[in-house]
Order: structure tokens, then C-alpha cells, then sequence
DNA sequence: CGTCGGCATGTGCACGGTCACAATTGTGAG
DNA sequence: CTCACAATTGTGACCGTGCACATGCCGACG
């Protein structure tokens, strides 16, 4: 009993008009939601609709509107970064009706980046969110005179456009209260250098430092890792010439960590350490580890409502209020044991 | 000195073909590589589209072709599973020319699946790649008569299109490797009980604790996240009637340990436990915990593999061979003290 | 020398929506 | 009853690309 017309292909517009005895642009009408529509008819073709499954053909509305409704994602397939932040850009975009493409950077070289800007600017993506925030990303984006508006995750603002995180702040934070606490020999496990976040952690870091007046020791450049977090306090320990380390994510606190614990440090009373990011497993460490606290999925929602006001409305992307990281203490600091 | 006839927007293959002399099919034979093409108009061709910044629009491609290229990837937000496996997954469909759209599960409900999916079918994808393998996704699969390819990552098949991985396998070897070591009170820290892989790796544990003749307990089921295995540890720790546990994922591991240190038990000497996963900081916990390795990267790529076979040839996905996984020794894991 | 076949290229339409505009119907005031 | 005007619906073109088919060209072969 059932009225299939369509041979082999999908069910598309014109074929519910002419089972709801309508035209195709009433049809369309119902699908976008306009006005004028008598309620009658209005629900005699969604009736055709759901008898036929009717789904609409994304690829033919975007060709006929120009607008393809989808954003590109540009992330580093490093362990960098809780997920989480990942998933709140999704579901935000999904939730005003957008759809995520998402390029991955296997690697960190020039060409890998312009590889995965070509691949979401093929699709003709309509903004890029990218997460991964390197200069050299930015470099590429200029370079390839990206003409799309783009948002940036986490940075403290280089560009105009940017979403601007006070990455700063959390790091002055984190180093005041190892200073607090009474240390004075304070290492900083830095993420690579040419990350505009990791560069605006160590910033933070050293400007604290500076102003307390406290001498610094030269930051070490890291990759993220828990093994690179490993590796260096292995070296590190060697001279024991410091109390304390702010590391630039939970990762390399982690591992810095499991360096202290093979030496036989008792912690925190031979060393205190400070992480960055409080992963859902920062609580669970051994000592729990103090760390600073970003709202990563607030992150998220923000920075699609920025791309998508700037996208719909065509007022250029404004930054919003810096959101203020937290520092969360725990169990992993403690005043120097002399 | 350009010579650009478009006026607002994106040149299209006619723009080329008229500033290149030819006609719009040759053009498009150009993109798509047809063979009778002379060399020479070909180079014009190319040129032109050089010089316009051309590049095609895929929606018209998808349209006219009725291929989408575009995969859907639907997984879960929760803190499972390594983030390589997605990587990996994005990184094969990109190099064989397909775009992943992925949607985000918030929560499990019914509900939330169906709209996730919804989600993707609105985009015509062409197939889908279920990352979060649980039995309530596959009953909404069906119930939606989804009528497009999908695999399934992690789960010993329920269905006949579905990645096979010995989960089985991995979890016995390593409720073997704590029998081996004399323990003969070992708990099992599950995972949710309707996901499918967390299903398996509890009757591997079973079957390997019944074939070895050593009294079960009975498993709790829990979340995969580590405040649940803290949570879960506080409370089993009242009574110390067990000398090892194995958890389903590497997080409970890490939130039992918590649990451990805060009841003052030295690791492993007063308790053993295994992880599950091996998650890139699983080497920095302390002790070093012992996990099954499985090989992420490799499951995404064979995942993609099989569904492109599946989406180009025609032929029906086949299983291929269960990727066997590791156990991987570390110091998370000793005899039992008396 | 005519015809056949393969290569290179052109022509027109289809894909499934949306848009601009025209046409039809309905409503209330004069 | 008629007209102005709003509400509702219909018509045809168009978005950019690929496909089926037609065409022109050239060399080979009987």
C-alpha cells in the first residue's frame, strides 16, 4: 500500500508536491518555514514528507543558496588539550544547524598545514575554527589569503579575529602561588614555542617572576607530552638546584612527576608542581595535581557564537570578554622543605 | 592586469573554459582526469584555473554526481578512548579524498542518538563510522532503517558490518597475567554495561576466571571515567577481601590508584591492577601501570579501509582479521604480599 | 577512394533545491 | 457589488558540475 514514485533515487521536493498536489515551491515554503502558508496545506505536505521519508538534499540547497552551512575544523592531532573543548564546538555548531569538517594536522610542518586548509577550503567550508594554534598555522591562513572568517581557540588574540583567552592570567596565577608558597627556585616546563598558547603561558610565567622579583631560570621547551614531561625532570633532577615547576599542561606535569617518583622524591615536600588544563584525570594523579582550570566547553560555545554572528550577520568578529582561567589547588604544592 | 570576468562570486568551470577557449566539458574532463584530453589544451586548462583561483565547488559535484564523499563520524563526547583512533580515522578518509562530518554524542539517551544521527543523514553522508559502540546506537540504527554503510569501531561484532577486535583476547590475557602472578581475589571494574565493547571485555575476564578455576567476583559496572574508579576504590578498600583488580579502561585504573594511595597501600606490593587501553600517560602513572595495548591508529585506518571497499566496490563489508592486542607489563603489577 | 573506428571536443540536459516574479484566491471596506 | 490589498500558491530560471550523446577530425584498411 505504499505510493512510492520514485524508482531507485531519493524522494526530492517535487516528488512530494506532486503526491501533496502542490507545487514544489509550496513544498519548499514548508521546509524553510515562510509565512505565508495555510496551516492546511502546510500539514498535508509535511504528511507527504513523512510518508515518503522525505529527507532534503543538503548538497542542492547549498549549491542553489551559495552557503553550505558547514565549518571547517582545523585541530592538531597531538594528545594537546582535553577533547572536551572539541566536542562543545560541535555540539554548538550543530545546535544552530552547522556541520563540522574536520581536518586533522598529522604533522606540524608548513605544508601539512596548508594540506588541511586546502582540504577544508575545497569543501567550501564557510568559516574555519582552528584549534591548533601555531604561528605557522597563521602564517599559512595569510599566505593562502584565506578569504573565509576563521576563529581561533585558545590564543591569546595575534590576530583581529581571534578569540582571546587570558592564557596569560592563569599562568601568572599559577607561578604567584608557588611564589606564595615561599619558593624561589622555580623551573617552567614550556610547550613548543611556536604554539601562541605555550608562548603566552611561558610570558605569563616570566612577567611573574619579574615582577616579584624573583630570578628566573630559563624555561625548557617542551613538546606536550608525557614522556617529553618524563625526560626532562630525568635531566632536570640531576642537579637538584629547584622546589618547584609550572608545567604548561597537566601531560607534562604528569610525567615530571613519574621522573620526581624515581629519584625517590617524596612529594610534594621535595618538589611542588603545577600543571595547566586540569584534565579529568588531574584529580586522580598522585599527589592530585594543582593545576589551572579552563572552561573549555564555555571555550567552545564561544567561539562558534563569534564565527556564526560573524558569518550570518556580517559584522566583523569582535572579541568578547577574555574568559579568566582558575587555578585549582590540591595536593601537589606545598611550602619548600628546606 | 587581471582579468577576472566574475563579478562576485566563485569562478566556475564555465568562467575557465571561456578565458581557456574551450568548452565546460573539457574543463570538467581536465578535473577528473579523462584520459582523451591533448596535452596541450590540458596545460591551457590548468593554467587558467591557476590564474582564477579556481576551485570547484563541491556541492554542485555532489549534486550532480548523487555522491556526497563525505563520511559521517558519530562519537561519543564522554572521556573514552583515546582521541588517536579519530585521528587516525579522519586522517585515512581524508587521504582517500572523502570529508568526515562528525557528530557528537552529549548524552546516551535514545533520543540524543537519533538526533545525532538524524544530523548526519541530513548531510548525506555516505556512510558512517560508529566510534561509540553502544548497544542502544545499534538499536536506533536499525530502528531508523539507516540504509547507508556503516562500521563500527571496538566491538566484537554484534553485527555482520562491524570491525572486529578481539577484546575478548586482551582482556583474558590480562586476567591471565594476574592469575599467573598468584592472585586469586581479583575484581573487575567494568565499563557501562550496554557498551558493547565493555560487554566483551567483562567476559573475557569471566570466561578466563572460569576456565582458570578461580572464584568470581562480581563485576561493577562503571562510566570509564576516573572519578568513578576513585569513587568505586573508596568503597571496595573497606574490605580488603581482594589482592587485584583489573579496570576496563586506563581512567578507572588511575582513579582506583587514587583510591589505593589515599588508604595508604603501597602499589603493587598491597595491590596489583591492570589497566586497559594504554592511553599515551598510562606509562607515567605511578606505579607504570599495566594495560592491554591496542592499536588505535591502525583499527581507524582498517575502519575507513573497509568502508570505502564497501561504499566503492559494492561488495559487502568482511570482517578481516581482529586485531590481537598486547599486554604490556609494567609496575602496576606484582605477586601478592603474605 | 570510401568507410570505419578511436580520439578529442562540444551540446544540452539533469541533479534538487531556492529565488524573483507572476498569478490566483481570499478578505474587508466603501 | 466592486475594488484594493494581503495572503497564498504557481511558474520558470538558475546555481555549478557531470553524464549521455553528438560531432568533427584523423589515420588505417579493404
Amino acid at each position: 500500500m505504499t505510493i512510492d514514485l520514485p524508482k531507485g533515487r531519493a524522494p526530492s521536493i517535487r516528488d512530494v508536491a506532486r503526491l501533496a498536489g502542490v507545487s514544489h515551491q509550496t513544498v519548499s515554503r514548508v521546509l524553510n518555514d515562510h509565512p505565508s502558508i495555510r496551516e492546511s496545506t502546510k500539514a498535508k505536505v509535511l504528511q507527504v514528507m513523512e510518508d515518503l521519508q522525505y529527507r532534503p538534499n543538503r548538497a542542492a540547497r547549498a549549491l542553489s543558496r551559495g552557503r553550505s552551512r558547514t565549518i571547517g575544523l582545523l585541530s592538531a592531532e597531538s594528545a594537546y588539550g582535553p577533547a572536551s573543548s572539541i566536542a562543545a564546538i560541535q555540539d554548538a555548531a550543530q545546535e544552530a544547524g552547522y556541520y563540522v569538517n574536520t581536518a586533522n594536522l598529522t604533522t606540524v610542518d608548513t605544508e601539512s598545514i596548508e594540506a588541511a586548509l586546502e582540504h577544508l577550503m575545497n569543501q567550501s567550508v564557510e568559516g574555519i575554527v582552528v584549534i591548533a594554534p601555531q604561528v605557522r598555522v597563521f602564517d599559512a591562513l595569510e599566505q593562502l589569503s584565506i578569504d573565509v572568517p576563521f576563529v581561533t581557540l585558545q590564543s591569546t588574540g595575534r590576530l583581529d579575529n581571534s578569540l582571546s583567552v587570558d592564557q596569560m592570567t592563569g599562568a601568572r596565577q599559577a607561578t604567584r602561588h608557588l611564589i606564595d608558597l615561599g619558593h624561589r627556585s622555580i623551573y617552567h616546563l614550556a610547550g613548543p614555542q611556536d604554539w601562541i598558547e605555550a608562548e603566552a603561558r611561558m610570558r605569563g610565567f616570566l612577567d611573574e617572576m619579574w615582577e616579584m622579583d624573583v630570578p628566573t631560570m630559563a624555561p625548557i621547551l617542551g613538546d606536550w607530552t608525557a614522556d617529553f614531561g618524563y625526560r626532562a625532570g630525568r635531566e632536570l633532577l640531576r642537579r637538584r638546584d629547584f622546589t618547584a615547576i609550572f608545567a604548561s599542561n597537566d601531560q607534562m606535569a604528569l610525567g615530571f612527576m613519574h621522573a620526581c617518583r624515581e629519584e625517590g622524591l617524596d612529594l610534594p615536600r621535595d618538589m611542588s608542581i603545577v600543571g595547566y588544563d586540569d584534565i579529568p584525570e588531574a584529580a586522580h594523579f598522585w599527589p592530585p595535581l594543582t593545576t589551572v582550570r579552563q572552561d573549555f566547553a564555555e571555550l567552545g560555545r564561544r567561539c562558534i557564537a563569534l564565527l556564526l554572528s560573524n558569518l550570518n550577520g556580517g559584522v566583523p568578529i569582535e572579541r568578547s570578554d577574555p574568559i579568566v582561567p582558575e587555578l585549582i589547588v590540591r595536593g601537589s604544592t606545598a611550602p619548600p622543605a628546606f
